[in-house]
DNA sequence: TCTATAAATAAAAATGTTTTATTAAATACC
DNA sequence: GGTATTTAATAAAACATTTTTATTTATAGA
């Protein structure tokens, strides 16, 4: 770090506590005295900044069952969901996603658009702005505050400058997402690498709130991950943190998108398993290729789950690398959590059986046993809900998760 | 985490403001005005806490060349280097070192003192708290008071529990370090994992002060590695974050110590790197192995250095694994300095060209040129080093390095 | 209806910071 | 060489926010 140890005085103590209210009543509706010594701070410091807050409009009183005893019953508070409202973008590979997410991440609506993948970057960024548009126009009539964007996507994407350096699934490169967006819909704009987005949704909103430290695995057309440590999300120096994709694997022998071979990335997605399963020939996998990948997949794990015999082998080596992956994670950063994404969390019945009995043999010691495997939190939404997630905690919560 | 978004009030403020000043003291002694500018706080605050601090010895006036220029000069203050002390303890593979070190982390005295792989792990524990009490005993005949002591050692160490969960080398299993050397001392005590107090060091006092996030990559009779992040120090769920050793590669063919096969660990070792010059035949190496590793690994470097061809290509396929290593961990990290110690460090000039080329290679897009790989910045007292400044944090500069 | 109990609020006290004014120690200029 | 200028450090007063202590409010139970 710049080393910056900075000062602090009292204003900044009234607005920390402040924000220590708003995320605690986030996670947890709770009265003024609950408050009080939640923060570890006097019932009249609680009081009062829930005037505050109360008087703003974010901050209501919970529909209660009122909770019984003598003496003055409490009055539980909780945040008020509607009182503001996020935008959040997943940039995938040639469709992107659009949310709106209230103050506690409820996704209000969702809309999928495509584009191709021969436009440019800024072309399909101005599409996305007009979208976005169309969202702040509706919500301004409903008298709806949109606070900002948040937007994920693959690649070197760097938070603080707003670029997005090398996406070579998408052909983008030093592309100005913030700028761009910023300009073309006058709101403030936070960018991200769609699957850190996804790992601090679960740190943030998902099962990861009590965690220390978690990872999130994310496959589909490609392999990353991402990781929030100390309830702060890891970017990494060139915002290449959780690049995982790309560790070189001697039993990988395809050429990798990024141009080079051996990428761990080349044995974990979605098109190489699907190249494998038709490699089996029609009469043998009795997959229906013609519907997209995507039903392909899905046909690919309704016959692992029958016990197809050569799908069944193909799925458990499959399985057993992802557990090799894994325990590189684990033997590196030993998560207290690891959320499996995207293709992994779709096939995760069939595939944790052999990544937990893979990662306990190749982590160190019984690291492996101690880890927690799990789907995300947010099944399909997990680029969204990382995305509105990414906005809610830059412009609303303001937890030093997001560091500037 | 466990989410405790805690509140704060004035008192923390004037507690905040008294650390935040001997932090930055201790990485630049500068004016009253000057703390003031860098801290974003009055002049007032920064003049009041001085005066307490310097009443309390910790703070004095700089041994000044007087700034010039118009106006009363600025008075320098820094940190009163012997105000203070603490004793760093690193645990080695038989052999042990203690040291003295003041509150800017300067080593005063430095002990090395051997141990059997026999002796119950609670009996060389014993043996340690001897010497600390003997240290302590003539601190208190100087009149120089000791805050605590940092202990390293290799292996799952347990911060928050101070026990070592497992430590192959040295076949310590749930050992409670902290708690035996606090009984045999009186003296607070705090552990850690002996590369994760390294790479503690380089963040705290070393060159890495400046970087984001950092790792230390250590070499010797095994191979670990320990990552600031943040400004803080990295753990693991299970105290297992930087056990890179036991990632598995398929090249890797040795038993490790850990028990299990294909550890990356059995690459890159001392033992192994001898084992595999021996092998040449003494004609072909020349070395003379009978003065102990340290010796022959000298030797072979110095062969190295001379262009020896047989050894220079070992020494070629040694740093290439090394790099590969390297990479995995920028894929996944990224940090913006790799620093390399141990018998890394030794060799940094015979491995440092193909390292770079490999990391280049199979670093994702252009992680690995961006990636700063240099030595230790304490040489070969990085041990006690990493053991005294875990003391100095976690008992003196509270900086948030060392969580709780 | 009265008493006990706990939540929420009001008023007063406490604390550490900032602001404004003053003093201290040096250089620059006439 | 004396006086003005400049900047650092300190003193006193003002200020913001918290905590403490006392009071009010709302419920259950006798």
């Amino acid at each position: 770090m710049p080393r910056s140890t900075s000062g602090s005085n009292i204003s900044h103590v009234k607005h920390h506590n402040r924000l220590a209210i708003l995320q605690t009543l986030l996670h947890a509706p709770m009265s003024r005295v609950e408050l009080a010594q939640a923060l570890s701070v006097s019932s009249m410091t609680a009081t009062n900044l829930v005037r505050e807050l109360t008087a703003e409009g974010l901050v209501a009183t919970f529909a209660e069952p009122t909770p019984k005893g003598v003496g003055r019953p409490r009055t539980t508070l909780c945040i008020q969901a509607d009182a503001r409202f996020v935008i959040g973008v997943q940039i995938g590979v040639g469709v992107y996603w659009i949310c709106v997410a209230n103050l506690v991440g409820e996704i209000v609506e969702k809309h999928e658009y495509r584009f191709s993948l021969k436009m440019k970057a800024a072309d399909v960024l101005q599409e996305i702005g007009q979208q976005i548009n169309r969202l702040q126009t509706a919500a301004h009539e409903q008298h709806k505050l949109i606070l900002g964007v948040g937007v994920g996507a693959s690649g070197l994407v760097d938070n603080l400058q707003g670029v997005n350096h090398a996406a070579p699934s998408l052909g983008w490169y030093d592309v100005p997402i913030r700028d761009i967006l910023q300009t073309a819909t006058g709101l403030p704009i936070a960018v991200e690498n769609n699957v850190r987005a996804m790992a601090l949704a679960e740190s943030f909103l998902g099962d990861g709130q009590t965690a220390d430290s978690l990872a999130f695995v994310f496959g589909r057309d490609g392999l990353a991950a991402g990781f929030v440590i100390h309830g702060r999300l890891l970017r990494g120096a060139g915002a290449g943190a959780g690049e995982i994709g790309h560790i070189k694997v001697t039993q990988a022998d395809h050429t990798c998108r990024c141009g080079q071979t051996g990428c761990l990335e080349t044995m974990l997605t979605e098109p190489i398993l699907c190249e494998q399963v038709a490699a089996l020939g029609r009469d043998v996998h009795q997959v229906d290729f013609s519907k997209g990948r995507a039903s392909a997949y899905e046909q690919i794990l309704t016959h692992g789950r029958a016990q197809h015999p050569e799908i069944t082998a193909l799925l458990d080596t499959f399985g057993r690398h992802l557990g090799q992956a894994l325990a590189t994670v684990v033997n590196t950063l030993n998560p207290e959590i690891i959320f499996l994404g995207g293709m992994y969390a779709q096939g995760i019945d069939l595939f944790l059986p052999v990544v937990t009995e893979v990662l306990a043999e190749h982590a160190f010691y019984n690291l492996g046993e101690q880890t927690d495997i799990r789907p995300s939190t947010f099944g399909l939404d997990a680029g969204t809900a990382g995305a509105a997630t990414l906005a809610l905690i830059e412009f609303f919560y303001q937890t030093k998760s997001v560091s500037k």
